[in-house]
DNA sequence: CGATGTGAACCTATTCACAGCG
DNA sequence: CGCTGTGAATAGGTTCACATCG
């Protein structure tokens, strides 16, 4: 992402120490800790050791500390985190506390099951618009929702600033639909298309691709299947099979 | 993850390199890598330079090169690497030679969606049960397939090993269905549920997060506007429109 | 000559282990 | 005494720069 060091930049603030720019890998995992916090807190518990809420996020207790450090956090020796704090302090670094205005582009398969989404809502997000190029699908309602033309975008971020533009299209879509929202001003994107986005210095890119997922499944599958092939122990029986394609034979072009 | 460390394990192969145990990072960046592939498969071309083959992915191409080399790779020097042959590698790699049968428990808004996405059949993988717990599903057809009972799962997974499960369950019922995919002998798990599974060493879950994916986004909006707020460029109007999306992505050119 | 493959430097992240505080 | 917060050690990943080979 940006290599931007505004080293003197922060750290400077009398009282809160604003935006501490966290590592990435921290901000990733906050939002787990969010979550697990909730789920501390509808337990009646309030407060948590670090223990027992890296075991909520599953994760391990001196990642969490170091996490929770990087935020100046508030913890007690020897008691642990005040729940309530602690949420209130994540949500903010998060910045949900402001409800931000999302755009759902691309209303087919999966841009319907993510209209319908309660953790949108539930989760400081607000779905101010779903868009398609598909005439036919302008005006059908979603959850309260009237899919309107993409065409409108322009009008829509006129209105009201969006904070994120998800785009649900079919992979030869969506370089145009990023474009068109980076022009009306959307610096966050959350892609679900198959493909790589083209955008602006400034424009924040994530991607989710369940195909992907499954891919990095299988190949720790596969590599399991061929550990379970040739064992450390010499296990009475199979003790041949030389290496991991032992099952599947070689068909495939791989050899040649 | 598994900390398992086989360390004489591999590596000792004659011809094949079989199954190098590759770093994380890179297996994840696989996927795109082959994706990538494809598309300049399809655009004719037979072979392509790191460079090339980076942009499309979306990395840099020394990242690229590392990645490739680890696989023992089969590149050019002074040309680049065979199109086809590198598609046939890391497809064999990710284990994607054979077709993995996937159970997808939970057909909601989300599992309709997910039982009706493309990519999966795309890329080496066939959905071979859709299940629910609710009996009203039960009986559904969605793309061609009947939704089963939770119940049948042990029944369907004697009839064909489950390589991977799929939870598109609410939360509160994710647990549930993964000891029950453990129980028949599913050691993989891609969760779409918001919470944390707790398996037994050997099985592998991902996890996939939308909420999780906004909130990351929301931080860097956040902080993008704490750092607009106070600037270096103190100008409060903009100054004028530092980005143009001018013809955006020139390349992609799939189409040309 | 041009592009791969790779050692080395660098940077980020995780884990350890314990000082320090309540 | 228990638990947080953190320096130090380790591991993992990325980038650089160039030797090497077709």
């Amino acid at each position: 992402m940006s290599q931007h060091r505004p080293t003197g930049a922060s750290g400077r603030a009398g009282v809160v120490p604003a935006l501490p720019d966290l590592p990435e890998a921290t901000v990733a995992r906050l939002p787990e800790y969010l979550r697990a916090l909730h789920q501390v807190a509808e337990a009646g518990n309030d407060t948590v050791s670090s223990e027992g809420l890296a075991t909520a996020a599953g994760v391990n207790s001196a990642k969490l500390r170091k996490d929770l450090s990087h935020l100046g956090s508030y913890g007690t020796r020897g008691v642990g985190y005040d729940v309530a704090l602690l949420i209130d302090q994540i949500e903010f670094v998060l910045g949900l506390t402001q409800r931000r205005a999302v755009a759902l582009v691309g209303v087919g398969n999966l841009g319907h099951a993510l209209a319908g989404y309660a953790g949108f809502a539930s989760r400081g997000f607000r779905i101010a618009a779903l868009l398609d190029a598909d005439p036919e699908r302008v005006g059908e309602q979603i959850n309260g929702l009237v899919v309107r033309h993409i065409a409108d975008l322009p009008q829509i971020a006129a209105e009201e600033p969006i904070a994120i533009g998800v785009i649900a299209t079919p992979a030869a879509a969506a370089q145009n639909v990023a474009d068109q929202l980076v022009a009306v001003g959307v610096t966050s994107i959350l892609n679900f298309a198959p493909c790589v986005l083209s955008v602006p210095e400034g424009v924040d890119v994530r991607k989710v691709d369940l195909a992907i997922e499954l891919q990095i499944l299988s190949f720790h599958e596969h590599r399991k299947a061929s550990l379970t092939a040739l064992p450390t122990t010499p296990g009475p029986g199979l003790t041949s099979m030389p290496f991991g394609l032992a099952g599947a034979g070689p068909q495939e072009a791989v050899g040649s």
